[in-house]
DNA sequence: GCTTTATGAATGAAGG
DNA sequence: CCTTCATTCATAAAGC
């Protein structure tokens, strides 16, 4: 991109560790403590997707000792949760495999002591069971994504990432392809 | 966190050697090569702004013929295209009046562009008026005191968020049926 | 090489 | 449920 504008002005970062409760938090958005995302999470693991008005209203009031939170927030932390990880899901997308063997995305946590100043999300790993995929569905891909192919038969075709690699190999650097398109290829 | 890990909290990406076309390419974070940044940047000039999975696809598949893409690459580029157009237009256009004459804002261009729903041709050039912004649509001030109730048409239960006071009162109707958590409180 | 900027990626919040 | 927007986080690239 081409944008000499300038940047910002006066940027301010908040987002409190976890001084929801304690800190002067900014108002905004909420921000789930490391703590809350871990419970909710592991709910989420546990197989609750569309929790009740009970459940939610049960689940705020725990989480409200970890940092300040609603039912609404809660609510929300499900729904783009369960869309986002159907989402990913769809996604046919780069996954690491050897031979017909995937080798699910390598967790990184390679620099753990990086203390970045505005990194307040504490890293929590949890590893999750991993299931492995037995029919790449793609060509192949090298990435650190994942994804557990998953056939939904969703009656729409709006599903998200769907990707599909056209793989492309040389090492030339000068290669210039006839960059023509006039987006005639839509 | 990255959307790949359910569970991962802080998976960091390795370090890239940004050797992104030519080079053997780490995948830390994507990054554009200048024909895929030219021909992104084409399309959406050619009024491209939120294209379809479909689109997407395509896309991806042309570029990827430049350097390693992915769709999301694709989506994120063009979500992020037009949020920061948008937002710096609307920064500039905080007080951008023409001698005397204020142009009304004109809903956010909502009903511009939303007609068209996204077929599976470039969308018409749909030209941004932006005009000034007299009111913050969205000021977050916070107050504590009320909830913006969502009215959402949930089948099971209607009462989505009620803060004020739980609805059920003691009795707790139903038990939660097929779940399987470990979390007491539920 | 450290700071600043540009921008990829993620996610909370809505709208429909 | 699905899509979209706003804001934020993280980091490669650019500037000093």
């Amino acid at each position: 991109m081409n944008m000499d504008e300038e940047g910002d002005e006066g940027g301010f970062y908040m987002r409190s560790s976890s001084g929801n409760g304690g800190g002067g938090s900014k108002c905004g958005r909420w921000n789930p403590t490391a703590e809350q995302v871990k419970l909710l999470t592991e709910l989420f693991r546990s197989g609750l997707r569309t929790p009740t008005t009970d459940q939610i209203q049960k689940i705020s009031t725990q989480l409200s000792f970890y940092g300040k939170i609603e039912s609404k927030n809660v609510f929300y932390w499900f729904q783009n949760h369960k869309a986002r990880e159907r989402q990913k899901r769809r996604k046919v997308s780069t996954f690491r495999h050897t031979n017909n063997i995937i080798i699910p995305p390598k967790s990184t946590s390679s620099n753990i002591n990086n203390n970045n100043l505005r990194n307040t999300r504490v890293s929590e790993p949890e590893r999750v069971i991993e299931t492995l995929q037995l029919f790449p569905l793609n060509s192949f891909c090298e990435s650190e994504t994942d994804q557990k192919v998953r056939v939904h038969a969703n009656c729409r075709d709006n599903s998200m990432f769907c990707y599909t690699h056209h793989p492309h190999g040389h090492g030339d650097p000068m290669e210039h392809p006839p960059l023509d398109l006039r987006l005639s290829f839509l």
